[in-house]
DNA sequence: CATGAATGAGCATTCATTCAT
DNA sequence: TATGAATGAATGCTCATTCAT
């Protein structure tokens, strides 16, 4: 019993070290991720050094080379998961309502919401080199394409609703991306010039635009 | 005589010297700008090295400082330059035609043509960190801001005319440059998704939206 | 007597579980000893590394501790245990006949083939900085001088025995190794010119030569 | 007159700068090419790092990339100028005696006094992995193989003169190579066994033997 | 016993910039 | 005016080594 005991304290020991250590490699993946992300909002792609990550949290540059294959891999992994929480809060926009009108509303607002808060994230997955970052994770890559196409099918069911008025459903997609990606970019680097305000407005304004162009009780 | 004959041969000489000289100065000035737009268009910001413009020119690295501040300095006037192309561009558009309506399409078309043909310059002018070009040169900066402002003229003096809706002028100008920007800024990140011919029936369709939305004859 | 059978047990066990342990530590020193000597084999002194050794037997770098002082240590000893299989090979040729002269020809081959067969071996041996070996590892590596000496015993003996004519039978003894040596060394570092036939009948020639100069029957 | 003198002592003037320059210019290259042979000697190609070989001469590391077109170039040009060393002390060696057998002789005597002189150049040109620098320089380093295969030549002549006996004398000049490589390999890298005194005698020994077996008075 | 984490030094290379000439 | 030389800092990356666990 007692050795049994033993044994499980020692289990339990191990048990909790193990943990801590997971929690720990964790915690240094998530502050890498971080101050990569924040780095290169600053700088831009130029301007990003492993060196400045690492300086940035405390630790000396090969450490994270431990998380990470190299500066690409890191970069990558910023973007991808910049595209994991976009895509997310594309899905629960989409699914906030049964009125399809009402969801692509909601999916517009939580794309420049997107935008203005993970601002970093959302340039490096879709204003610096995308290409870059497809080059280096090609199969992952892949996956995004596959996220973006859904619009399309969103679109599609919109139109087979009777939400949007019948037309080229595919160019209809297309222009709400980069209706959206406008209002998105212009924010991000002529911030000086758009403010939250004024962003929002632009928002609506372009919304109208489209309901009342393509709204399928437009005349 | 013959020494006023003797001091304007000098006088000529020099001048002729001078004149050469300057030619030469504005030469070496256009062939900088130009070889660093061109290596800017190849390789992005990065592949951008003072260097490597010197070596495609065929001086040495030194002589570009005789001509530009520093490296954030000659990048400006890149943009600056192709600011004024674009500017350039704008207008010759807008005074096409004496229809605002025609004119209007004018500007889109010339806008995304211009994106298209100088992808690094709308980069680096829209698309890459503005802030940072117009801290290091913020008078003639401003004079981008200004021209920018023109299109609400613009748009203001198409409502009194008629030719679109009453309505927020302001705010239809602001999404007019966010959709036109979100074409050109897709067609060049995601230019493996945008070929032409995609990125040409994505501006038609914007432009149809816009004018449904917004053109005066929208009921 | 119960006592005594279960510290005997004890022992047993004891004994077993260090043997086991003895065994695995012995275990994995050959793992490291053949990782570390394919790895120099295939990579030459640049290309090897504790890491890449640690990785090729899934082993994490600081094991390589456990057994090896320092990289140092390592390669002397991958070194060594060359030496050991040179100085083997080299001692059943000298063994292989009651002939003399037929040993000795035997002992060229096996030198030739031994250089062939492990050429990086050879190399750290022989061609790479012995002198680099031997500061580290003093007391062993006078073990090398002394098995080197061994030739000149057998030239006295070959002398001796009338095999070789009479003469300096130390400088006969120095010349077999230079040569030797120098179709070995030729042969790994110009492969490209010297192909496994080339160097073979060059062997013949050489062996040729020493003893049309040198065997007793020599004129 | 006066403006003729002035204007030939400015371009004296500038003459001399330039000379000076080219001077400059040249001393570093000498500097660099001995900085880098020594170094080579000493750490071999590990240890070898242009940062050393800038340290070495007091030199900023960028400073060698003025001269030198990266590590390969420099290490190259470093054998390379071995090579012709060499490759004009055998010339001179050959030309130095009508009689046939003095000038082999005098070959071999320059060929390890070559070795003795320069052994780092020795090293890395026979001994490191010429493969290596080959690759690099293929066009330049085909010249090596073609100076080598002058040997051959020689050896023809030599038979044919009845300076050696008839035989094959390819192998002969192979035999002769191994023999020589052999003796400067086993001086360089075991210094600590074989010093100039034992080196010489060795030498003698093996030419003895090598006349001994193939001189045309052999029996 | 072996790991995993981390360090600190080192490397080749490129670059913006300065400066004497 | 333009060059050529040189610097010093920076970058991505690899490695031997240490050490707590």
């Amino acid at each position: 019993m007692s050795s049994d005991s033993s044994s499980t304290r020692t289990t339990r020991l191990r048990q909790r070290s193990q943990d801590r250590r997971e929690n720990e490699r964790k915690e240094l993946h998530r502050l890498i991720l971080d101050a990569a992300a924040e780095l290169f909002a600053q700088g831009g792609y130029e301007g990003f050094s492993l060196r400045r990550v690492a300086e940035h949290i405390g630790y000396s540059p090969g450490a994270i080379y431990r998380y990470f294959d190299d500066k690409d891999d890191l970069l990558f992994n910023v973007a991808d998961e910049g595209f994991k929480r976009f895509q997310s809060a594309q899905r629960a926009a989409a699914l906030s309502s049964d009125d399809l009108a009402h969801s692509m509303r909601a999916m517009a607002a939580a794309y420049v919401a997107f935008g203005r808060e993970y601002p970093n994230h959302y340039r490096l997955m879709f204003m610096e080199r995308p290409d870059l970052l497809f080059q280096s994770h090609q199969d992952q890559a892949v996956e995004w394409l596959n996220a973006l196409s859904e619009y399309q099918v969103i679109f599609a069911a919109a139109v087979q609703a009777g939400v949007l008025r019948q037309g080229d459903s595919a160019a209809m997609s297309d222009t709400w991306w980069a209706m959206l990606h406008g209002i998105v970019a212009l924010s991000i680097t002529m911030n000086f010039l758009f403010d939250e305000a004024r962003t929002e407005h632009l928002l609506q304004t372009a919304l109208e635009m489209f309901f009342r162009a393509y709204g399928s009780n437009a005349l």
